[in-house]
DNA sequence: AAGTGGACCTGCTAGC
DNA sequence: TGCTAGCAGGTCCACT
């Protein structure tokens, strides 16, 4: 679910409230996608301090070490006073003297992992390899587009790897392309200058709307308030296979492009 | 080495 | 109405 929008609508929507709290329980449900890899002597007893985003993690500073924090495919946090006993998706509970940091995610596909450091082993290891965020000013077309002659595989899942760019993920990689003019299945070694400056736009400009409309819910994300998000209404392509083009009416394709479907509209967007 | 496809896990929905 | 196949926002890993 939850691409780089979703994830930073979920931060802004706790961090302020979570900051300063002190851990007084942990409680982990059935196991997400990696052990915790602590005990829970551990963190209890410390202080929350900022909570900060890097691609699609949540790293939740405490006053030594921390918790690298992933939504996986189906996962949502919630912050608040406890409502009654965990239900069957609820797999991790960070109790504090303020509320409660609960990761709801029925597919389980989510994470939470401490690390000493989130420039220490295991976050480091797993924030390896990422790639620009997409509001650094160093993400522009130039970089973009060097990037993409080294790839030859399709621009859309160039994008999608996160190498290059973290934060788009499928719902956003289609609708950059369509605002870029760019069609998904074109290589990324055959994109023109010009072309990635409008690329490297729309990346940005698709997730900054994103994040100003509290992201997607397309089943069950919600923000740490239980807000949905709207941007889903404001989709061009995705999720609209056969229904008209915004722009020109053609009906919208959809295609498979390594397992993961991919929306484009035909006539609006060019190899 | 880069590219591709399978794996992880559960719930919902469209279609028969 | 009820069952089932197919599909879902991510990423890691093994294999070619």
């Amino acid at each position: 679910m939850p691409e780089l929008p979703e994830v930073e609508v979920t931060r802004l929507s706790f961090a302020d409230r979570i900051r300063g709290a002190r851990v007084t329980a942990v409680r982990v449900g059935k196991p997400l996608r990696w052990p915790l890899g602590v005990s829970h002597e551990t963190i209890v007893g410390r202080r929350v301090g900022e909570v900060s985003r890097r691609g699609k993690y949540l790293w939740v500073a405490l006053d030594r070490g921390g918790l690298l924090m992933h939504l996986g495919m189906s996962g949502s946090l919630s912050f608040g006073a406890t409502t009654g006993a965990p239900g069957p998706h609820d797999h991790f509970d960070l109790v504090t003297a303020r509320g409660t940091l609960r990761l709801t995610d029925p597919r389980r596909f989510g994470a939470v992992v401490w690390s000493p450091a989130p420039d220490a082993a295991p976050a480091a290891t797993l924030l390896a390899g990422l790639g620009l965020e997409p509001f650094d000013d160093r993400f522009d077309g130039a970089h973009l587009h060097a990037a993409l002659r080294r790839r030859r595989v399709a621009v859309k899942t160039a994008l999608l790897g996160g190498e290059i760019v973290v934060g788009a993920g499928n719902i956003y990689a289609c609708e950059a392309l369509f605002e870029a003019g760019i069609d998904p299945r074109l290589r990324s070694d055959r994109i023109s200058r010009a072309r990635a400056a409008r690329l490297a736009d729309a990346v940005r400009s698709t997730l900054a709307r994103a994040v100003e409309l509290g992201g997607s819910t397309l089943r069950n994300f919600r923000d740490a308030h239980g807000a949905a998000g709207e941007f889903q209404l404001d989709a061009k392509v995705y999720g609209r296979a056969g229904k008209p083009c915004v722009r020109c009416g053609t009906p919208i394709r959809r295609v498979v492009q390594g397992a993961r479907a991919t929306f484009f509209c035909p006539v609006c967007q060019r190899r």
